[in-house]
RNA sequence: GUGGGUAUAGCUCAGCUGGUAGAGCGCUGCGUUGUGGUCGCAGAUGUCGCGGGUUCGAGUCCCGUUACUCACCCCA
């Protein structure tokens, strides 16, 4: 068989790389789970009318089909493209079952079949958190779940610097319908001013005009509006005043006025200067189920990635006709965070395999001794492994070397036993029921490498 | 879906106006015969993505094709 290539879309990791990954991911459940998440997972499927009702089949759904499928088939199913969708499914599904307000973490793949980016992949992980409520769920909640997700983000020490940046729609709609911006309008509107960060200022005020019908003082508003943010260097309040001094006036405005202010205030005590959060007016979120609460995360160094965990408030996902289950979650894009990352070489771990010892081999006769060594060390939950074959100690050192494993263990013909750090050389007298790695040692720890420029 | 770029050793890549395949790293062995790393020496490894064409001769030029990749769109 000939060399497989690569697909596009669907990166792989290298085992040390995917150590990165199953840290994060325990990080992000324990993390959750502190703050009294639970975990589910739903299937991987769902049927096609639920994925592409409100307009998502830009989503490129792929479809399953069986290879020998016979007759006309089923009524058709597709991949699941995110995790909320699937969710607000379950939610309708289990309600009788589940306690509200339902606080919930899924750590799942999810699949898209658009071209595959820097970032942007056709298979790939998502960590998402959600709080869905039985007909109203109180604000404070949206103030949850961005602490939680800033607490587990706190938590990946590793990453990049990141800034949370957070809006609110009804700020946004209150303020267009303050100056007279209403119906159709307002989704494009919003659709052009969440390009801000790629296009010039002028060019996006020109498209406002153009495609959104929009007056010029209608524009110059909406410009206005969402050019501010808050700075790290400033009360926390200081865009509040700005909003207001553009002076429009609506019900609405205040109101998402008053909950973006609540949201920075509530969150303030868990930045810091690697993990930030501030009120950016810009951010929009596209055209989605969003209501309130809207956010978007970039990255340090790769604002190219989009943002890596966004989500919102949606008052509406979820209803059976009779009740509504409004929600309020955030979305953090593992696969989009890590695999950039990885694949620089800017995080890795210690080593490319589990275990802290490599118990040597003499002979094949002893290889029952060897294994009685490391049988020791595992009942006391020390990783090993017993080299692979009898060569000479300076081969069964350097493989301990070349996978990154740091203590190499040798039995002596006299009972006696020895390990040795190979890092230092140091070679010290040790008991199989008594000896233990520091514990920096025992499993492999997540490295950063400074960027290379 | 639309447009650009690329495809040569395990990896990163060089290969001129066409002349029979290269480097670095890695790998294997030896020096050092059962305690590695440094250093030195030696060695192995290629359907030059695939198919066709031009030519005495194609990694190189032309056509097609596939894959990868970047941008647009959209998004985690």
């Amino acid at each position: 068989m000939s060399k497989p290539t690569p697909l596009s879309g669907f990166p792989e990791f290298l085992p040390d790389q995917r150590f990165v990954e199953t840290e994060v991911l325990a990080t992000l459940a324990r993390t959750f789970e502190l703050h009294g998440f639970a975990g589910i997972e739903t299937r991987a499927v769902e049927p096609l009318d639920q994925l592409l009702r409100k307009g998502e089949t830009s989503k490129e759904v792929y479809v399953l089909r069986r290879l020998h499928e016979e007759g006309g088939g089923d009524a058709g199913i597709g991949l699941h493209f995110d995790l909320t969708v699937p969710f607000a499914r379950y939610v309708l599904e289990h309600a009788g079952r589940l306690e509200f307000p339902f606080r919930r973490y899924q750590i799942q793949r999810a699949w898209r079949g658009e071209r595959p980016q820097e970032g942007r992949f056709r298979e790939f992980t998502q960590a998402d958190i959600d709080i869905v409520g039985r007909d109203v769920l109180p604000f404070h909640h949206d103030v949850e779940v961005t602490r939680v997700m800033l607490d587990a983000l706190r938590r990946l020490e590793f990453l990049p610097g990141l800034r949370l940046q957070v809006n609110n729609r009804k700020l946004i709609q209150g303020f267009y319908a303050g100056i007279g911006v209403e119906g159709d309008g307002v989704d494009e509107v919003m659709r052009i001013v969440d390009k801000l960060d790629k296009l010039e200022p002028g060019k996006v005020r020109a498209m406002l005009v153009e495609e959104a019908g929009v007056t010029d003082d209608q524009a110059d508003q909406c410009l206005a509006l969402a050019t501010i943010h808050s700075s790290d260097d400033e009360a926390d309040d200081g865009f509040v005043a700005r909003v207001r001094a553009l002076g429009v006036d609506h019900p609405l405005l205040d109101e998402g006025l008053d909950e973006l202010a609540a949201l920075v205030r509530g969150c303030a005590d868990l930045a810091d200067d690697r993990v930030r959060i501030e009120a950016d007016l810009s951010i929009a979120r596209g055209l989605d189920y969003y209501t309130g609460t809207v956010f978007e995360t970039r990255l340090d160094g790769f604002e190219s990635l989009g943002s890596i965990c966004s989500g919102g408030r949606y008052d509406s996902l979820a209803s059976d006709g009779r009740t509504t289950y409004p929600g309020v979650g955030i979305s953090l894009g593992v696969s989009r965070l890590l695999v950039p990352l990885v694949q620089r070489g800017l995080v890795g771990a210690s080593r490319v395999v589990p275990s802290a010892v490599l118990v040597a081999l003499a002979d094949e006769e002893s290889r029952s001794a060897s294994d009685a060594i490391a049988t020791a060390l595992r009942s006391r939950d020390i990783p090993c492994e017993v080299a692979a074959a009898p060569q000479k100690f300076g081969k069964q050192i350097r493989y301990a070397e070349r996978r990154g494993i740091p203590f190499v263990w040798f039995a002596g013909a006299d009972g006696g036993h020895e390990v040795k750090d190979i890092r230092s050389g140091e070679q010290v007298a040790a008991d199989p029921a008594a000896w233990t790695p520091p514990t920096e040692d025992l499993r492999p720890q997540v490295t950063t490498n400074e960027r290379e420029q």
